[in-house]
DNA sequence: GTGATGCGACCGTCTCGAGT
DNA sequence: ACTCGAGACGGTCGCATCAC
């Protein structure tokens, strides 16, 4: 728990060994190979000892042949980009990276899709996270708001004085420091949900902090989540729409990670983060208005429970998963709505916090 | 058969421009 | 003046295809 990220000093480091190595095979006129960890749900195991994904070995290679000479080129450019970046102790963002490549001559990417894929390559290879490399993301994390004082520097941030707006999580989040007497943290899928929460001030009322993380948690959001419930010893409980893309896509990213970025899921999940709702039982028991599960809605809880590791190691996800099927229906956090605007605040939070029977882990 | 790669599908939010 | 759709952005995943 306590590893800390690589700093960018040993970044620089890596990308020479591993050049130099690329530079010597060439010499001694064998093809150099550049190998890094498959990222997929098929290379990661669960426990809950650990608590998140963890690679389980699998790795994938970049040779140099004449097919592949053009990816193997803008490997070691993107790399060289990282170093000069690192030397001057500077940044860019993806897309400014992307478009440094279209003075690399043929071996400039030819869309941002294409840079991007090497830049997760880049990174799983050397076992550090995108911002290390120096590629910060363009845009920035979720909203917080609530009993949380953030201390970014010099500056100290009261998140109880933004009024009706929030505080904007930076894409960087590793040097912030916090200042907290809250009793948890409660982090909800959309920000229209958050907004009625924070009009309301909820979190004067339950004495915590609220998050948005937008869909899916961008990585500044997940870790910046991990480290305040690190730091201040806090639980977490999520909300999301009661839906197979909430609950396997959303909150399941969050607390264990993903297996796409897997090789970075040790900095960037929540193993302490618990489901809070909307479950399938919650959908029967508040009478939710709800709609039919789409034919693709069908086939992503299948493949969760034929697949997914997180899901085949808590029974009761895989319960409630198959309640889901059966019910062949889904409701959005919105749904409560239906009762009366603010019933999700008077009534169910309220009652789901004392019920902790009727989450999920 | 296996792994690398490209492509499409999905989600939430935001912006911009075309059309009404 | 307003609505609506497309595309950017940051994420997730599965499937088809192709080379080895």
């Amino acid at each position: 728990m306590a590893k800390k990220a690589k700093d960018r000093k040993q970044v620089l480091g890596e990308i020479k060994n591993i050049a130099s190595d690329v530079y010597k095979k060439i010499m001694k006129k064998k093809a150099p190979e550049i190998t890094m960890p498959l990222r997929s749900l098929s290379n990661v195991k669960y426990s809950d000892k650990v608590g998140f994904f963890e690679l389980i070995g699998k790795m994938k290679s970049r040779t140099l042949t004449a097919n592949t000479i053009k990816s193997f080129a803008q490997t070691l450019l993107l790399m060289n980009e990282s170093k000069r970046l690192a030397r001057i102790g500077d940044t860019e963002s993806k897309r400014e990276a992307y478009y440094v490549s279209k003075n690399w001559g043929d071996a400039r990417f030819d869309s941002d899709d294409e840079a991007f894929t090497v830049m997760d390559d880049v990174e799983a290879m050397l076992q550090v996270n995108r911002e290390q490399m120096g590629f910060i993301p363009e845009e920035k994390g979720g909203a917080v708001a609530g009993k949380l004082v953030v201390i970014d520097g010099k500056d100290k941030i009261d998140c109880t004085k933004f009024g009706s707006g929030a505080y904007s999580i930076p894409s960087s989040v590793e040097h912030l420091e916090f200042k907290t007497n809250a009793k948890f943290v409660l982090v909800v899928e959309t920000s229209a949900l958050f907004q009625r929460l924070n009009n309301h001030k909820y979190w004067d009322k339950a004495n915590c902090i609220i998050v948005a993380m937008g869909g899916v948690p961008t990585r500044s959001t997940r870790r910046f989540i991990r480290r305040l419930a690190d730091d201040k010893k806090m639980p977490v409980y999520v909300f999301t729409d009661g839906d197979p893309y909430g609950y396997l896509n959303i909150y399941r990213t969050l607390k264990v990670g993903s297996g796409n970025a897997a090789h970075i899921n040790e900095f960037f999940c929540v193993p302490q983060a618990k489901f809070l709702g909307v479950t399938p039982a919650d959908i029967e028991h508040y009478k939710l208005p709800t709609h039919p599960l789409k034919d693709v809605d069908i086939k992503r809880l299948k493949d969760g429970i034929k697949n997914d590791p997180f899901v085949k190691h808590h029974k009761d996800w895989e319960k409630a998963l198959q309640k889901m099927s059966k019910m062949k229906k889904r409701a959005e956090q919105q749904a409560f709505a239906a009762h009366s605007l603010n019933y999700v605040i008077d009534v169910y939070l309220q009652e789901k916090l004392k019920n902790p029977k009727t989450w999920l882990p």
